[in-house]
DNA sequence: TGCGACTTAATTGGCGCCAATTATTGCACA
DNA sequence: TGTGCAATAATTGGCGCCAATTAAGTCGCA
């Protein structure tokens, strides 16, 4: 009891940046907006140190920006480090397929098809933020099977770090139909262990979700 | 003058953290070594705070790794991430080339050349660390030309985060002769913008590098 | 003489205070 | 009424001190 105060700390210094890299990740902070570390303090009941320890965690990781004297604020970023990390992102997440289809399970497999039905659902009557948890948990799902701790850990990395961006939301009713199509597909190509047709499909979801959205870009190039 | 304590510490909060990792690459400290605080704070000239940020920032790059209530040492990676880390290379470097080689200018293929002849006098009668720098320099250079900063910046990561292991130093001479070769096979390939060709050359020579070297594994075993 | 417990020394790490910087508000003046 | 300047309020960020933890050294005991 009177270690609830300290074990608090003890978790912190990398949770805690976890959980407000989460809470970007749910858009309860926009892109742009300013963290002032007085409203994490009592947000997250931490102390300012282990706030700005987290913060400057997040800075490292490039998932929110540092302006000396001003504070952090979520990454505002352009359409060409946008197009960078997409690109990026198709090499690496294509390039892990191979893995994938050599270490994935039967059940495995299931699970992930068991995601793709919830997926579906979820696009007639759920949330958006919903939608986006169990896309994030399907692909998860796929990475972690590649054998490959580190290529792993880097497509996640990459992927958070283009959060920070008003387009990785889905814009329209038929992107989110054409992502549940596509995770069917992806089963399919992954019980037939096809790995360049999953690296196509990877590659088609990936440059989709990113640029089938460029009719609300203008605000961007602001 | 009087702001000679300032300005240190202005520049101090990333740079210092690269002054560190430069240091860990030019192997003042070996994997395993413990960084001790007092020891980086005169070091370096900076103060206490100063040092456990940069070190900070370090463990979260993964270049050094954390111990809590012990410290901080450079990264001891082990075989298996050791091999993670190769594969990720691979595919983030050879997807690079197409980039590559739709972007170079001229130019920068003759500095490449120069770098080139370089690194091959200085196999013959250069510094282990002055082969490493030329080295990285080369290869630095390759990947700048991407077209893509993120992928750059990515791969300048995981190269970092492999030199914490007793395996990139060179081991024999046929190695460095054959990473000799190899690049001046690769400006070949550049000069007639053989992206397929460039990225077989680099698959080898990281491979090469990385593996060639096994001789000496056993004491990672440990 | 070897092993274990205790004492001492060294190192890390939490945290609060205050200075420095910036945003905001209000006021005077054109 | 609009604009520029000045005072005020709010926020960030540097830093030193000391508690907590761990490692090393020492002594006693079997």
């Amino acid at each position: 009891m009177e270690q609830s105060r300290k074990s608090r700390r003890v978790v912190s210094r990398r949770a805690l940046a976890n959980e407000i890299a989460q809470a970007i990740r749910l858009r309860m902070y926009r892109p742009g907006e300013w963290l002032r570390q007085i409203d994490l303090e009592e947000k997250f009941q931490a102390t300012r140190f282990d706030v700005r320890a987290a913060l400057e965690e997040l800075a490292v990781r490039k998932t929110i920006e540092h302006v000396p004297n001003r504070g952090y604020r979520v990454a505002e970023i352009d359409l060409a480090t946008y197009f960078a990390i997409r690109d990026t992102r198709i090499i690496l997440e294509t390039g892990a397929m191979t893995g994938v289809v050599a270490h994935i399970t039967e059940e495995a497999i299931e699970r992930l098809a068991v995601l793709a039905r919830e997926f579906g659902e979820a696009v007639v009557s759920g949330t958006r933020i919903e939608q986006s948890e169990i896309n994030g948990a399907f692909h998860h799902l796929i990475y972690a099977h590649c054998g490959n701790p580190v290529l792993e850990e880097t497509i996640w990395a990459l992927r958070d770090r283009s959060r920070g961006s008003q387009v990785t939301v889905w814009a329209s009713h038929q992107a989110l139909l054409a992502s549940d199509r596509d995770h069917h597909a992806m089963i399919e190509a992954l019980r037939r262990r096809d790995a360049p047709r999953l690296a196509e499909l990877i590659r088609h979801h990936i440059d989709k979700d990113m640029v089938d959205e460029t009719g609300q870009l203008p605000s961007l190039s602001a």
